[in-house]
DNA sequence: AGTTTTGTTCAATATTTCTTGAACATTCTG
DNA sequence: CAGAATGTTCAAGAAATATTGAACAAAACT
């Protein structure tokens, strides 16, 4: 790991920004053709921002990269502005963008006469923290009543130890309890920021 | 050489309960000398609950498996123990045991003239939850205002986009307050399940 | 002391997840 | 309508993560 490796894995390796490294890409000058359009310090920064700040919800690189990009660009960007600035391929930034959409972490921007899409960040909390509850909490939330009975449908009564499953069953009803009450605590908190 | 590791990946496979199946063990009957200690129902399925929940969170099967176990069976069980009953690696049980410990999911328990060590799952919504946080929350907060920092001294005075980039600045602070906010409330709230 | 029991660590391997790139579908424009 | 522009999908390859198994360390017994 320590020792150089394959040059091929070292280069894409090097163009990724590995860490926090953030070289403001002195390496490709205008030589290469596609490297117009260099992001700026604070849009680097920001990008190591989102990138850490995503990981830590167990989120791809590439969505963080999208949605720091986006954060901190005034203007709103197309797709193929994206995969510019990003060096990503138009598959990552087309699944990146959709997740963000479905999240509501992106705002779709009218410009008229032009026909791309084009995006910028949704920096409301409330927005944020709705969204991300409706399409990662939520559907595990949802069946928890069936589970729930799953669980309890699986206790044979009258085994010496049903008693003792009936005990944990209540714990993970209360669970449930708490989650019904902390989510719209949440919610509201998040909308007064 | 060569085939007993094949047969041994695929026992391995069939012994893993693909997907929701949570087979009650029907094949591999007391022939196979290593099949005592079968699971019961309860334990099943509250094994396939906790995978799931904690699948939620991007965290691996085996800590969801050990957890489950542990949370359905009365008993304390010893690492010896997860193993036999969940077929899994002495590394992975080693692991996900000492995750699990540091979280505070998981109780050690003394039993006088027993060396091995013993451990029940840990149910208090309140250690859970604060052990889960101060474990994967707090260490990204704690370097929130080094990264706040960074990000303010990337700003160029006099560029044009410098006031748009103070006021991105002043969002992320607020994001911070706000988790400031709301763990808390969380901490004490999860107190009362 | 030596031996056995218990638990940890880590290199190798297996598995899962992400990214790419090119084919495809769709919508716009002339 | 044909061609161009735009965006999506997905198979293949690359990278990241989890699991195994065996070697190792530590502690407890005799």
């Amino acid at each position: 790991m320590e020792t150089i490796v394959k040059s091929k894995k070292l280069a894409r390796t090097s163009a990724r920004a590995t860490g926090g490294s953030l070289s403001s890409n002195g390496g490709n000058g205008s030589r290469d053709g596609a490297s117009r359009q260099a992001l700026d310090s604070f849009q680097l920064q920001a990008i190591s921002f989102f990138v850490h700040a995503f990981a830590a919800l167990s989120l791809p690189r590439s969505i963080g990269e999208i949605y720091g990009l986006l954060f901190s660009t005034e203007e709103a960007l197309s797709l193929d502005d994206i995969i510019e600035r990003l060096r990503i391929s138009k598959g990552s930034a087309s699944e990146g963008l959709r997740w963000l959409r479905s999240l509501g972490a992106v705002n779709p921007v009218y410009l008229p006469g032009v026909r791309k899409e084009h995006f910028t960040a949704e920096t409301s909390l409330r927005k944020l923290a709705t969204g991300y509850l409706r399409d990662r909490i939520n559907p595990h939330l949802e069946n928890g009543p069936e589970r729930l009975r799953l669980l309890q449908e699986s206790i044979v009564e009258g085994m010496p130890q049903s008693s003792f499953q009936k005990s944990r069953i209540g714990q993970v009803a209360g669970w449930y309890k708490f989650m019904g009450k902390i989510l719209p605590l949440v919610k509201a908190l998040a909308g007064k920021f």
